[in-house]
DNA sequence: CTCTCAGTTGAATAACCGTTCAACTGTATT
DNA sequence: AATACAGTTGAACGGTTATTCAACTGAGAG
């Protein structure tokens, strides 16, 4: 009998109390890499300055000028943001001549957005 | 006349192209607290602990320990996570001799997990 | 009372991240 | 060709934050 640490998992400094559920809820649990993917999209919505872009263009396309203007910061904080947004797939652009205009790319972002607004709003 | 930087606003770098736009736009824009407040909240979903602590719950109320064991952490970091959750009354607990259970406490959560999943899910 | 164990807490460390700054690209205008 | 302007980019700075560690609380068992 060499069952050492039997009831423990690697890097947890407890015995575990409920066997059962934890196997069970073990078994049910989504992968740790959808975990992860899950994690990074929401920090997406974690940054004030994103949510905003994104409410904004929730009303109508807009170039990098006027949502820096509409916000009150520069076209480098703007861009930066938009090339997060747009590498999560989250927004795309076009450009007219100079000037290139970023929307919204997806479909569940609104009801995404709702459904942290009723939280907030209890 | 002594109307300088009337298309700019304060600390933006540019002019704004499309005035109309940005006007009819900044007036549907919810307020700024309100933007901050929801950033905060997709904050929360935003860490790859929390998220697993959530759905771990999602299937059943768990102590402590358990939830070590089950996400190969240590219990304080649990601990923390838990205190984080608790306050942003997305999870309660309730407790039994030396065990204290934790489970979900918000109807929303499930609704945002499943759109945050049907998004990286394509 | 004492010991054990579940859980909490605060400080400290390290990693992460948003903004700023300066330099750059590309397109239109003259 | 030269200038002006919209937008991008990379490095650097400062603030945030998740985990670790050690000390602590509190409840049950002997």
């Amino acid at each position: 009998m060499e069952k050492i640490n039997d009831n423990l998992t690697p890097a947890c400094d407890c015995s575990v109390i409920h066997e059962d559920v934890v196997r069970e809820v073990g078994k049910s649990m989504p992968d740790d890499e959808v975990m992860f993917n899950l994690a990074e999209f929401f920090k997406i919505f974690g940054d004030s300055t994103r949510v905003r872009i994104i409410c904004a263009l929730f009303r109508s396309e807009m170039c990098v000028c006027d949502i820096a203007a509409l916000l009150g910061m520069t076209k480098s904080a703007i861009s930066h943001q938009l090339r997060i947004l747009k590498q999560s797939k989250l927004v795309k652009n076009r450009r007219d001549g100079k000037v290139v205009y970023y929307s919204l790319d997806d479909e569940h972002i609104a009801k995404i957005i709702d459904q942290g607004l009723a939280h907030i709003l209890e």
